[in-house]
DNA sequence: GTCTATAGCCAGATAGAC
DNA sequence: GTCTATCTGGCTATAGAC
């Protein structure tokens, strides 16, 4: 097994450069910490990786597959609506509690730079709205639904599930609770929002 | 008026800052950009500013003081939570309007160094949710209003409202929108979301 | 108050030994 | 593949003329 030191050496290196860029960002992050985390020397980043740019963009590449499959698999399955709405926060909330920094590092990041989606969108795995949409007008004429557009249930299903952790400081700081009460409050919105969101759209 | 000139050049240093810092970041802003921008030279930020940080945190205090007091005044004016929530949407959109990186710089740049909001929080006038949770529990008992705690119900307005902006990007590409088929979402969520929270919360 | 010039530092990247 | 040493550039900050 030739290979096998160099495999886990690289893997060390994108593990040091997940913490470091999700906690500090592209321009935040310094070359130095990521050797320091990963244990080796500032010269190996750059023998595995070229650069900086190319380092983090396989690391931002890494946080973004494991983010959009889910996305897509909830859009496209074939259950109804409000099990849709279900599944998504149920899974959404344990895949936080796994890679807490991601959706801010990928907003962030986004904001810096869109372009990163420019390539991805031509991806036929990148998620898409379409089946979720034809499942959506068809409750809707049922009468299961209340009339709302796709996008807009779509923005606030992520709305919902994603801003409280993006927006964390902010809001511990207005509802005035520490870490520990904070953490109860999301783990409260598991079942909240899925009810919330439901209650907003289903006809009566 | 002595001070004439000089009260001048340091509004269009801020100015400038403020257009560089909220689209850069701190870590990503340059001095020279912020001199370029502000048609003065580098040295002349030092001579007002003396560093780089304190500039920034003129900056962001500057923000942030935009922010609050809005918050501030719809949570503790008199009338139903059902007017709340409405006021709340449209003074937040016109805000976005006229200010669109601010939410987006505040919320980064508070996961960034959370310490930033332990001074604030001291501040009388920094936004509480004690009167809008007495209300909501008032409506609440006389069956207004569905159960919710204060702390979630404030989280969902949140969301909802600040969110679309400033995941902007993200959202655009799983909705497929452009520039202008997004706006128009945006555009439309001033009444969308408004009615979303009540049929969420109302006693029907 | 405003400028030019430069000090001084720090970070990304490379050369070259092992 | 991994290291030490070093180059190079860019950035904040200051000195000093006007």
């Amino acid at each position: 097994m030739k290979k096998s030191k160099d495999e886990n050496t690289e893997e060390h290196i994108l593990e040091a450069a997940k913490l470091v860029f999700q906690s500090k960002g592209m321009d935040g992050a310094r070359m130095q910490e990521i050797a320091d985390q990963a244990g080796i020397n500032k010269a190996l980043l750059h023998y595995y990786f070229r650069s900086k740019q190319m380092l983090f963009e396989a690391v931002f590449n890494n946080a973004f597959s494991l983010l959009a499959p889910q996305l897509k698999a909830i859009l496209n399955d074939e259950s109804t609506i409000e099990n849709k709405i279900r599944n998504f926060t149920s899974n959404y909330i344990s895949f936080i509690v796994k890679h807490p920094y991601i959706p801010n590092f990928i907003i962030q990041e986004l904001n810096r730079n869109p372009d990163f989606l420019l390539k991805m969108k031509e991806n036929p795995s990148f998620p898409n709205l379409d089946k979720f949409k034809k499942q959506l007008q068809k409750e809707i004429e049922n009468g299961i639904i209340n009339p709302i557009s796709a996008e807009q249930l779509f923005i606030n299903i992520m709305a919902l599930n994603v801003f409280p952790f993006v927006a964390k400081p902010l809001l511990k700081a207005f509802t005035n609770t520490d870490d520990k009460a904070y953490n109860k409050l999301m783990e409260d919105r598991e079942i909240e929002i899925a009810n919330f969101i439901i209650n907003a759209i289903k006809h009566t």
